[in-house]
DNA sequence: AAAATATCAGTTTTT
DNA sequence: CTGATATTTT
């Protein structure tokens, strides 16, 4: 079993999957395919005879949670990742809660409250108080002193000083809780806060648990490691993946400092860092720790590219945000139209800071047609039509919940206003009650209009209609109720109501019938979304189930991210993916496009971590495969006028990006993305002509961002076809599109030696001559380009910024009328996705390399990454490390530096390995450029235990003895940088076992 | 007091 | 484009 099951790991992956540790920490850079280790120890540990239902997995999304299932069940064969108890941290903890949470006095039918309940919840405490609190950061204030159990030094002595604000903020803590527990409301925070306190008084919940693992460590907040710590308590078999640079989570109480609390709670830990990077090219990877290497407080870790330099990144000046917008989608169709077949829509990802910043993209991506996706974000429950529905469910469910029932009582309009609703909550509050139990039993202290009592006891009654269903009928479904009440409601006239537009009108219709569509899901039984397995049952403990299905579905909906498309139609077809870098987290795309990279935006105004900012980047940066397109707009969506991003501007940064998108037509570019795909490389045989494109070039808008030269026609007028006069002139006829002469030469050649023999684009001979012009980032004319052999004529480049008057614009030079509509490539694409039928003699399996999110099913031919069988290193693997490359070395230097470089202070017990000694490169001669050397210092390739097998060399397996106080060099930089960034050990303690 | 109408600002990141 | 607020009408 486990010959097939390592079998597509390297050395370090196949130590840590298949290691005996009781506790286990693989700390690697992106890339790294911790991800994947991960997901092969956990097929390792059942295939060792760990039972399903005894494993626990967290991630940290639910997208992937669903993917590593996936990925288990293949690995698996069989069905046993069904059992799997794998999801997010909440959706853990809300089945532990459903199942146990009777012994800690929770209720029956509690409902998920999410951050729309939270935030109207607050302000209407607010509101009460005449408070002057910003209802958005008091929530993120009380989520703050959830996650951490209490309100932090500062807050504490503001407080004591009489601050008011601070006080403020504490009353509102107050009543926020006492709120949510009068209506049986749990917010996300409590899910884990109560599932803690559940298994720390009963452990026994807990006590078949095996082995836990989790995605993402540096992601984790406190009472998540307590939740992982109390999860594992029975056999303490724990494995965690994480990445201390991509620690992004801050803002919500993610504490990088857990690493080291897990090395304090579990000595024996063993940590394993992977650094070979199989995403990215080296010239993304170069440029990516380029920047998160701006971070001096960070230690630095090797991460080492297994694919060829490939094209060089872009950093691109765009006039404004529309303009931006108009450029994305035309790179987009250029990448698409010109590469061949290699790259489909669903291959691209533009990754934002911010959600709003997707309005222009979305809007010229819609006018020319590009399929695209929104990921990420709730929108869709948050549409009032689709909340109104929801809230009257939870009303349905729990009548005690009165932020559901002031919700919805006035909706539609029923004649119970504002004032009306305030005093009855007021009142509700006052008795510690609901108002439901308020208006059933009680005369009212509050004298209500005769309107205004009509209007709630019309609403009650279709509560109670409802109600009646629940009770009586034993068939009852979700669907069932929902359509009660959407007739009861008069839901559609409603809506025509208040959305006369017929297009209006039909959208939010469809987004009743979507709805109504999820409910019927979640009462098909064999819908396994709403149906987990039942929690395996545990000697001497009653399970006694606190939701029903009804409360399980909203449970469901609160913790949903994105409605999962039914795989509704058009699902296969392959988009466009819009999301935001957080979201993006743990996933890849062959595109990447990061607009928006304006002070301002990255670092975000408002953020108060620079350095977590840094680091969205990076993280945004290595989600990217072949391309890499960084924009930023001089002017922003709100008209200001913008500096790029203090990240970008550093001039060592010059030399890593270029200013423009990679001429498809230049030599290497369409074999070096078809390599790092691991795709064929394909033969094109369109002429010019035929291009549905308004340039094959990105020289359609000035590279300093100029708006000089503008088109004859603005922006706004156009209609999607070609028409941007300038720059393109001669270009397209001066070369053809692929040169086949050039083409032809390339394919023999990668049959045979894939990664290693594509001719190496000149990253590395452009590093060599550095000839750089350091005069600023965004408008500085270099006198070089970077994707090509070639050094670019200036005049080539100067012309791509000006138009000589008069010079034809490009629609006519394509000879079609001006305003015609685009069209898709007509013709003669043969694309790449043949199968490959001379496959290498060594092959090794086949790995599902795709994104998450692009096409699915695509018959594109994998190649593997490595055709060459790997062979252990030869040379003595004290003596090959790699070594920090930013220094000035001359150009022969950094050729291949490998140099054994001692730390400056070490015990003689220490010995040096290299994580990734130079490894076999079949085919690739030495003049033909190695590798770019990553500026690495491998400071963590050392390994603190004085004899260590030759097994090894490729593994820096660290046994962390976290003694606090002891800080051993090698057990220091053990933890790869972690405890750096945590300013040392504190003595911290897991809240559940800090004194009560 | 509620509804209808008008106007305006403002948008981090997420389970 | 939406949610909050201000103003007017019922
Ligand atoms: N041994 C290997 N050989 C070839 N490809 C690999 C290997 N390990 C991982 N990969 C590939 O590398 C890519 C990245 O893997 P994975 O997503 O697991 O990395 P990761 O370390 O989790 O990244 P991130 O930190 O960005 O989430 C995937 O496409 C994966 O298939």
């Amino acid at each position: 079993m486990s010959a097939t099951l390592l079998s597509n790991l390297n050395e370090s992956q196949r130590d840590a999957v298949s290691s005996p540790a009781q506790q286990l920490a693989i700390l690697a850079g992106p890339g790294s395919g911790k991800t994947h280790t991960l997901t092969s120890r956990v097929a390792w540990l059942l295939a060792s005879g760990l039972q399903a239902q005894n494993i626990i997995v967290a991630t940290f999304t639910k997208k992937a949670a669903k993917e590593m299932q996936e990925r288990i069940g293949k690995l698996l064969g069989d069905d046993r990742e069904q059992k799997l108890i794998l999801g997010t941290f909440h959706s853990i903890s809300v089945r532990y809660l459903r199942s146990y949470g009777y012994l800690i006095g929770i209720k029956k039918g509690f409902v998920v409250a999410d951050q729309h309940d939270s935030e109207t919840i607050i302000k209407r405490i607010i509101k009460k108080n005449n408070f002057m609190a910003d209802p958005k950061a008091t929530k993120n204030k009380i989520s703050g002193r959830k996650a951490k159990g209490g309100w932090g030094e500062k807050m504490e002595k503001a407080m004591k000083s009489n601050n008011k604000e601070v006080q403020q903020i504490d009353a509102i803590y107050t009543e926020y809780e006492a709120t949510l527990k009068r209506a049986n409301l749990l917010d996300f925070d409590d899910l884990l806060l109560r599932c803690v306190d559940l298994l720390r008084d009963h452990p026994q919940c807990v006590s078949n648990v095996e082995a836990v693992l989790i995605d993402e460590f540096q992601d984790t907040n406190l009472v998540q490691f307590d939740l992982m710590r109390l999860m594992a308590a029975s056999r303490k078999k724990v494995t965690i993946v994480g990445d201390p640079d991509q620690s992004i989570y801050g803002f919500r109480s993610a504490e990088v400092k857990n690493y080291l609390s897990l090395l304090r709670q579990y000595p024996d830990t063993i940590t394993i860092s992977l650094e070979e990077n199989y995403r990215s090219s080296g010239a993304i990877l170069a440029a990516s720790l380029k920047i998160i290497q701006q971070d001096t407080s960070r230690i630095n870790k090797s991460l080492l590219a297994t694919h060829s330099v490939g094209t060089r990144p872009v950093l691109r000046t765009l006039e404004s945000a529309e303009v931006e917008g108009d450029w994305i989608m035309h790179e987009i169709r250029r990448c698409v139209t010109l590469t061949g077949g290699l790259i489909t829509y669903g291959d691209v990802a533009i990754l934002l800071r911010s959600a709003y910043l997707s309005r222009h993209i979305e809007t010229y991506l819609g006018k020319a047609g590009v399929p695209y996706r929104m990921v990420g974000g709730r929108a869709f429950y948050d549409r009032v039509e689709v909340r109104l529905i929801l809230y009257y469910l939870r009303v349905i469910s729990n009548p005690t919940d009165n932020n559901a029932f002031a919700e919805v009582v006035n909706l539609p309009k029923r004649g119970v206003g504002d004032v009306t609703v305030k005093s009855l909550i007021e009142e509700a509050d006052a008795k510690r009650t609901s108002i439901w139990e308020l208006m059933e039993k009680g005369p009212l202290a509050t004298g209500l209009s005769a309107k205004a009592r009509n209007g709630v006891s019309r609403f009650m009654k279709i509560i109670k209609d409802a109600r009646k269903m629940l009770s009586d009928e034993e068939g009852h479904t979700i669907a069932s109720l929902m359509k009660h009440v959407i007739e009861a409601v008069e839901l559609e006239d409603y809506l025509k109501k208040t959305y006369p537009e017929e297009e209006d009108y039909q959208s939010r219709l469809e987004n009743v019938k979507e709805i109504l569509a999820l409910a019927e899901e979640a009462d098909d039984p064999e819908s396994p979304d709403y149906n987990d397995e039942p929690l395996p049952e545990v000697d001497g403990l009653e399970q006694n189930e606190l939701s029903t299905p009804l409360s399980n579905f909203l449970a469901k909906i609160s913790l949903a991210t994105d409605k999962r498309a039914k795989d509704a139609e058009g699902e296969d077809k392959p988009r466009v993916t819009i999301s935001t870098i957080h979201a993006a987290k743990g996933l890849e795309w062959p595109v990447v496009f990061i607009p928006g990279a304006y002070d301002g935006s990255i670092p975000n105004g408002r953020a108060d971590d620079t350095d977590e900012e840094r680091r969205l980047l990076y993280v945004g940066m290595t989600r990217a495969k072949a391309l890499l397109y960084v924009s930023y707009p001089l002017i922003d969506s709100r008209r200001e006028s913008t500096r790029p991003s203090n990240f970008l501007t550093p001039t060592s940064l010059l030399l890593h990006f270029g200013q423009k998108g990679p001429s498809f037509s230049k030599q290497n570019v369409i074999p070096d993305i078809a390599a790092i795909l691991r795709l064929e490389v394909p033969k094109i045989t369109f002429t010019p002509d035929e291009l549905p494109l308004p340039s094959q070039e990105d020289d359609l808008w000035p590279e300093d961002g100029t708006a000089k030269a503008r088109p004859p026609k603005t922006w706004d007028q156009w209609d999607g076809t070609a028409q941007y006069g300038e720059a393109r002139k001669s270009l397209a006829h001066d070369r053809p599109l692929i040169d086949k002469k050039n083409m032809e030469p390339w394919k023999p050649s990668y049959t045979t030696t894939m990664t290693t023999t594509p001719a190496f684009s000149t990253a590395a001979a452009v590093l060599r001559e550095q000839p750089v012009n350091l005069s600023g980032a965004g408008s500085a004319k270099r006198p070089y380009t970077f994707d090509d052999d070639e050094i670019v004529d200036k005049k080539s480049t100067k012309r791509s910024t000006k138009r000589p008057e008069g010079q034809p614009s490009l629609a006519a030079y394509f000879g079609k009328p001006q305003n015609s509509k685009v069209n898709e490539p007509t013709t003669a694409i043969t694309a790449a996705r043949q199968t490959h039928t001379t496959q290498p003699s060594v092959s090794l399996p086949r790995m599902n390399h795709r994104a998450t999110l692009s096409q699915r099913g695509n018959p594109r031919t994998a190649i593997p990454a490595h055709t060459a069988p790997y062979v252990p290193p030869t040379i003595c693997p004290t003596l090959s490390r790699h070594r920090i490359g930013g220094t000035a070395s001359t150009a022969t230097n950094r050729r291949n530096i490998r140099a054994f470089t001692p730390p400056e202070s070490n015990g003689s017990n220490y010995i040096f390995l290299s994580s990734s000694p130079p490894r076999p490169e079949p085919g690739r001669k030495e003049h033909e450029a190695p590798r770019l050397p990553m500026p690495s210092n491998s400071i963590n390739s050392i390994v603190a235990t004085a004899a260590r097998s030759a097994s090894l060399h490729t593994t820096t397996e660290d046994r962390a003895r976290a003694q606090p106080g002891r800080k051993s060099y090698g057990a220091r930089m053990g933890m790869g940088g972690w405890e750096k960034r945590m300013g040392g050990s504190g003595s911290w303690k897991p809240p559940s076992m800090a004194d009560k």
